[in-house]
DNA sequence: CTACAGTATAAAGAAAGTATCAAGATATAT
DNA sequence: ATATATCTTGATACTTTCTTTATACTGTAG
């Protein structure tokens, strides 16, 4: 699995700093930002699972930012602040923040406070569907269903389909399929992928060998069309 | 709609009563306890959407009743402690506290932690009753019954039967389930998993060796499913 | 029409993954 | 302390999936 993203939006170079090392060590990966117009861009260009954001920035009020991202995303957010004013803190809940933390806090602290609100947000992941037509994957649930009745992959059978719905409509090459699903050394193993996308049509060809959703591209590769 | 249920834990009345009178004048209902033993009972007769947690008990730890209340409801959760300890803190939100709040606080900064809390908290099930078919499994009661007749399990397989129900439809993988049971660390041991997977299957397939429930998919992991 | 390069399909063997039993180790209860 | 229940570990048979080989098919160029 990918590692998850912490936005730390801080104008103090030295608390990025130090707030990057520790949350890196614990396995997040961490983006920075140090004022608004910043932190507005990198979490469009780069969508973070979880964000830390003190108050006190150059060019505004972070609770702007909190107010602009909440029109988007609903991922945590916990406010850090040096200031423990109680109207402060409750403008930031109210308007949506996930927690309020004053600053000086232990790093211990804001990881247990991370987790916990990550905990949360975890029973409240909808299942991921990719649609092409009537056949539908469910990446959460890892299921296949070709009208309304599943079908039986194997683990690299729904690695192979999940390229194709990824990518409908798009050619894709013997070499960038076999890389994605066999690994990079397996380049020139074409015959694989003719083994497995015939497999894989003769589960969701209606007529396995006249295709009308795996299409072959003769000397490239396959593409996978939906109407 | 109906009014939200908190249930406060303290031991001390001025408090409660405190916490009563402003939480009601906020539309929620009220329902106190002053020891562990109390707590215990009213949350299971009067099963609350939201609990603020004393941990100075006069009959025993608090983070015992987060622990054993964690065994069958997800519901938020907030501590309310006089010690601002921070391993205190990190120990509560680790077991499963969503907040931690130092007494004394302000009734309003409370309000809004307990409505940030709620808003991410919306769309959770309440239930402790868990169902497959003719297996329902009870949290509270912590019994498994198979067309009404309760079945003995073993505490780890236990666990491992809450995670199918409360999963069902989805793929566990091997690494999540051995994460989820027996901690990390035992991440390689698929073997365990085959073990009790198996055990689960002789107690509650009509035909182990025909599984209909518990399913194996094979690389990956297993998923239960209800029809 | 034939040759040829690329493709489809079936089916074997090899490898990886799984089910099951049962003995030894550990933990729990009486 | 002893008995009981549960967990861990190892051995073996079994199943599924992957890889490899073989053969047949398709369309195009000469």
């Amino acid at each position: 699995m990918t590692k998850q993203k912490i936005l730390v939006i801080d104008d103090d170079k030295a608390i990025r700093r130090l707030l990057t090392l520790s949350l890196q060590s614990s396995g997040f990966e961490i983006i920075e930002a140090s004022n608004i117009q910043e932190a507005i861009k990198k979490s469009i260009s780069n969508i973070p699972d979880v964000v830390l954001l003190d108050l006190g920035l150059p060019d505004g009020n972070g609770l702007d930012f909190l107010k602009s991202f909440r029109e988007w995303s609903s991922a945590p957010l916990i406010v850090i602040s040096a200031q423990n004013q109680e109207d402060k803190k409750i403008e930031s809940l109210e308007l949506g923040a996930d927690d309020y933390l004053i600053k000086p806090f232990s790093t211990n602290e804001l990881l247990a406070r991370i987790r916990a609100v990550l905990r949360r947000c975890e029973n409240i992941q909808v299942t991921h569907l990719l649609e092409c037509n009537e056949l539908a994957m469910d990446l959460i649930a890892r299921t296949i269903m070709l009208e309304n009745i599943e079908i039986k992959v194997t683990p690299t059978e729904y690695d192979l389909l999940k390229l194709f719905m990824k990518n409908s409509g798009k050619v894709l090459t013997h070499n960038f399929l076999l890389k994605e699903v066999w690994g990079i050394g397996y380049q020139n193993e074409v015959h694989y992928l003719r083994v497995f996308v015939n497999q894989l049509r003769q589960k969701i060809e209606k007529d396995p060998s006249r295709p009308k959703k795996i299409l072959t591209e003769t000397g490239i590769g396959y593409r996978m069309v939906c109407s």
